[in-house]
DNA sequence: CTGAAAGCGCTTACAG
DNA sequence: CTGAAAGCGCTTACAG
């Protein structure tokens, strides 16, 4: 037992397997990366050698001669009550998933409100190849940032911005479609319940909203939607003056504003779907939370595990040169 | 514009500021780590080029020089039901900002079960200069692997394993004084429900339950103990059984658990607490959801940004070498 | 107080 | 097909 606490104090380097190989360390390294030219019995007796010994190359090492790091950042808004919406820890997951198949590391760093200074440590420290932004606002200064410097990096929703690669789910679509559905169904008497409009989800949700009036030729009733709506007691008003409006059926732009709406009712002893209809796009673990209690909810199901693959995937492939398409819609 | 998507092409390196201050940068490396003899006007000097032509060491390159990386693993389970409780976020996010600020980042990756392949990847690849285990079981194997491998770690929550480096809420005595503290109320007729044995934590609630029993002279109804019960189904049994028996209050060991009583009691028509009380460790933002619809809980709170901050200092002041009290029992 | 040199563990033209 | 050498951007004995 050794006493220091260095990591892998005995780890065995690529001089070491080229020593007892009795050749280069051009040709082990060659083996193992498959580039350049490298005879057939040669290769595989380093490839056995490595293997037996387990001799695995230090990344860093490599990283410095290559300019690369192998990590990914994934950056969420460091604001709690946005975060505890279970998306980003859904995507964080499928992204360190495919990550690590990948051979990569995920960082995760945060950006409160308009400081974005840890994501620029991030990157002046060369700790990763590339970044993926969970979420974006307009304007986003960390868009502007890893535009002005360089960094490849992708953006998990929507964003106005030029030139930037961003991964998605049809939210246009997808809520121009659920609003439909209820028009369709007959429902009218519809209300909107938003959060901060500052965010380009929300925007592609009320202009899918709004589009799905006008395709059906229906008159919007602006009086019936509240946006930037981002506390509890924000919510309640709305649901007290949606329902003083008698509205037949309240949409809820993300989950988190669902459940507090669905608690509020129920704290009304009103009944879903009997006394008033409920819907809401994407549905995370809070929904499953609710949906035991079998209240019957409308709701549009995005597959998130996908998107921060696809987020993971394209960013390696941006960072290492590959081309990639700049927009992907999914589902 | 540049075409290529490599981050921070145009980088300036310790070369370029030695030579335009005509120094060696051996010189300039002395300035900016304060470590060597070095005078105070040529420091000064090396510190203004620094800063006005605003360079920053490639920490990639230090950390090659110096066997380290200063990225700490932040390892959770990577089961998404563990995964919920919004525990692990919490943490993760005062782990990363207290990193933040010495300097440090943190990867976030995953065990699977007893597959820790993906730690073993961080730990070979030199990823990271030290661990932080978010939750363990017992006999964990990713305890054992970093043991082996000479890696600094600490625990989030207790462990009996040996030398073991451990940041912890009292959780022993907090639920022998949660369950006090019932007793003493007069409510005697107490159910319990937990996850799984399996885990560290659960063991010592367990314990402490059975403490306070011991400790006021009570005899424990055994029969109302539900241990191991990982799933609604299990929970909505539990549940059925300790109202049945007519206990008067449950314990529930973790919030997700106390969240899905909640629901299940409330699809029953049962009143908290009127009908039955409700007690749960720690109180998370599923708890906050729940108590605007102002049932009357008894919980525990600790604090979870505290113990994600000690941890991260704590691992950081061990990976660097210093002494570490091997126990942290915090609130 | 300062610098030349070797080294951290890799990669990659270049030459053979 | 293989190797010697330079280089990635730092740190750190060692010498002066």
């Amino acid at each position: 037992m050794d006493s220091t606490n260095h990591v892998n104090s005995n780890k065995i380097t690529i001089n070491d397997v080229a020593d007892a190989l009795g050749v280069s360390k051009t040709t082990v390294s060659r083996a193992i990366s498959g580039k350049g030219r490298i005879g057939n019995e040669t290769r595989t007796r380093v490839l056995n050698y490595i293997s037996e010994h387990n001799y695995s190359p230090n990344v860093i090492a490599k990283g410095l001669a290559t300019s690369r790091t192998y990590n990914i950042g994934f950056v969420i808004p460091g604001d709690y009550r946005i975060i505890d919406i279970p998306f980003f820890q859904k995507c964080l997951f499928s992204i360190s998933e495919t990550a690590s198949e990948l051979d990569y590391d995920v960082i995760v760093s945060t950006i409160n409100g308009n400081d974005i200074s840890h994501l620029e440590r991030l990157i002046t420290n060369h700790k990763v190849d590339g970044i993926i932004l969970a979420r974006t606002v307009e304007n986003d200064p960390s868009i502007r940032y890893l535009l002005e410097n360089h960094v490849p990096f992708v953006t998990l929703g929507t964003t106005d911005e030029e030139g930037v690669v961003q991964i998605d789910n049809d939210h246009f679509n997808a809520c121009v479609e659920l609003t439909s559905l209820l028009l369709l169904k007959g429902i009218t008497n519809l209300g909107l319940i938003g959060g901060s409009k500052n965010h380009v989800v929300n925007h592609k949700r009320y202009d899918g909203y709004i589009k799905a009036h006008e395709k059906l030729d229906r008159t919007v009733n602006y009086e019936n939607i509240y946006l930037d709506v981002n506390n509890m007691a924000g919510i309640d008003r709305a649901v007290d003056d949606l329902l003083e409006h008698g509205v037949h059926c309240i949409i809820c732009m993300d989950d988190s504003i669902c459940h507090h709406v669905l608690n509020k009712l129920s704290r009304d002893h009103m009944l879903v779907p009997q006394d008033v209809k409920i819907a809401s796009f994407y549905d995370s673990a809070l929904m499953e939370i609710n949906s035991i209690s079998n209240t019957a909810i409308t709701s549009i199901k995005f597959d998130i595990q996908e998107m921060g693959s696809t987020a993971c995937q394209t960013l390696i492939n941006l960072s290492e040169g590959r081309e990639v398409k700049p927009i992907q819609l999914l589902g």
